[in-house]
DNA sequence: TTCTCCCGCCATAGT
DNA sequence: ACTATGGCGGGAGAA
């Protein structure tokens, strides 16, 4: 981590659409907040308006904004993510029933490719049925415009968190998440676009860039509100100290403004704080335990637990970081017992793709002291 | 090289 | 007609 960042060369980094959303929401997220225009935003993050559309769609598919008019949306605020998450979560699974308990096991080829669309559940909301259906007399009164917004990102968006919330997966790939959002075939688009959501996404802290535990694969880990306090009125508590950080290195607004892709002699050192941000990373320890402690996929609406399957017998991990090592003989059991039926086959290697990634990570974490403290 | 993903053209929905 | 939205993918910076 050197300082060589002393180029003031044209720097991706600072234009990225995880940043620009992290300053478009110290922006917004403060007292006397109510409306957000978007000429505002975008004038004052020094942004074409093209990239607010592209944050405040996925903003809105979490609860955190909700288009009021042309040019104008309503700030809600991260109180409103619980329920929204909750709500997806609730129509995933109804959309999806018997996505957990669901004994019904197609003896499939097991191989790679299969499913070539449609390959989660709830990807649908009702449109895009070309399908001549006798009772609908009319059909929906919007299927056209439907069509279009349900075409992407915002829906994208929320199949993206689905993922997360409708099961118990706690991490998943890249490559996974593209497989069963946007079915077997990689389109190279489609995967710009989870990479754009997953930026905004990682801004607001939901979810967390990282690897499979293999540092292989790319792979995100949801963090969803975990201990965030700002469940109920009280603004953010831990979540501030992040946000201060960052928006300190951008003045007061600005942004990211100035250059373009070309290469532009631009000579910022005055001031040039480098993101030392990162969020709260608790020790590998800590959130096993947490992950472990976790019954099942029961949670009411306060916060939201969603860690892997793993069993309510557990016992605690405690204080000791030695005795969890001997755990891990326990998860080849513990994946058997609790093996979830899924009726789809790409869910059922995610499980046991997933597995292994947990054991290695568990002794892995083991380990090593929790010498990582905030 | 592959992975990420910014940038902005331009199709389409809204007025 | 104009304007607001937002697909979509080329191609360049980052690993």
């Amino acid at each position: 981590m050197t300082s060589l960042s002393t180029h003031h060369t044209y720097s991706r980094k600072q234009k990225s659409l995880g940043l620009l959303c992290t300053n478009f929401l110290s922006l917004y997220n403060k007292e006397g907040v109510r409306l957000v225009g978007l000429d505002d935003a975008a004038s004052r993050l020094g942004v074409e308006r093209r990239r607010i559309y592209d944050i405040v769609n996925v903003l809105e598919s979490v609860g955190v904004l909700t288009r009021k008019a042309k040019n104008q949306y309503t700030w809600k605020g991260f109180c409103a993510i619980p329920a929204a998450l909750q709500e997806l979560k609730d129509e995933g699974l109804k959309e999806n029933p018997g996505s957990f308990d669901d004994s019904n096991d197609n003896a499939k080829v097991s191989d790679d490719e299969e499913e070539e669309e449609e390959t989660f559940p709830n990807i649908n909301i009702g449109s895009q049925s070309e399908k001549e259906n006798p009772d609908y007399t009319a059909t929906v009164k919007s299927s056209k415009n439907e069509n279009r917004r349900e075409k992407s990102l915002a829906l994208l968006t929320q199949n993206f968190v689905k993922l997360f919330v409708c099961s118990n997966f706690e991490m998943i790939s890249l490559d996974e998440a593209a497989k069963l959002l946007l079915g077997n075939a990689n389109n190279r688009t489609k995967v710009r676009r989870l990479y754009d959501i997953a930026n905004v996404l990682s801004s607001m802290n939901l979810i967390e860039k990282t690897h499979t535990t293999n540092t292989r694969k790319p792979a995100f880990r949801w963090l969803g509100v975990r201990g965030k306090t700002w469940g109920g009125s009280v603004d953010l508590a831990q979540n501030s100290n992040v946000k201060e950080s960052r928006k300190r290195m951008f003045g007061t607004d600005i942004g990211n403004i100035s250059f373009k892709r070309n290469k532009v002699d631009l000579s910022m050192d005055g001031q040039n704080s480098k993101m030392q941000n990162q969020h709260e990373n608790i020790s590998p320890r800590a959130q096993l335990e947490k992950i472990i402690i976790k019954k099942d996929a029961k949670q009411t609406s306060e916060s939201y637990q969603f860690g892997p399957f793993a069993p309510a017998y557990v016992p605690k991990v405690g204080t000791s970081e030695n005795n969890s090592v001997k755990k891990v003989h326990d998860w080849d059991s513990l994946a058997q017992e609790h093996r979830p039926q899924y009726q789809n086959q790409a869910l059922k290697d995610l499980f046991s793709h997933y597995m292994e990634a947990w054991k290695s990570w568990y002794s892995e974490a083991a380990g090593k002291k929790s010498t990582k403290t905030l």
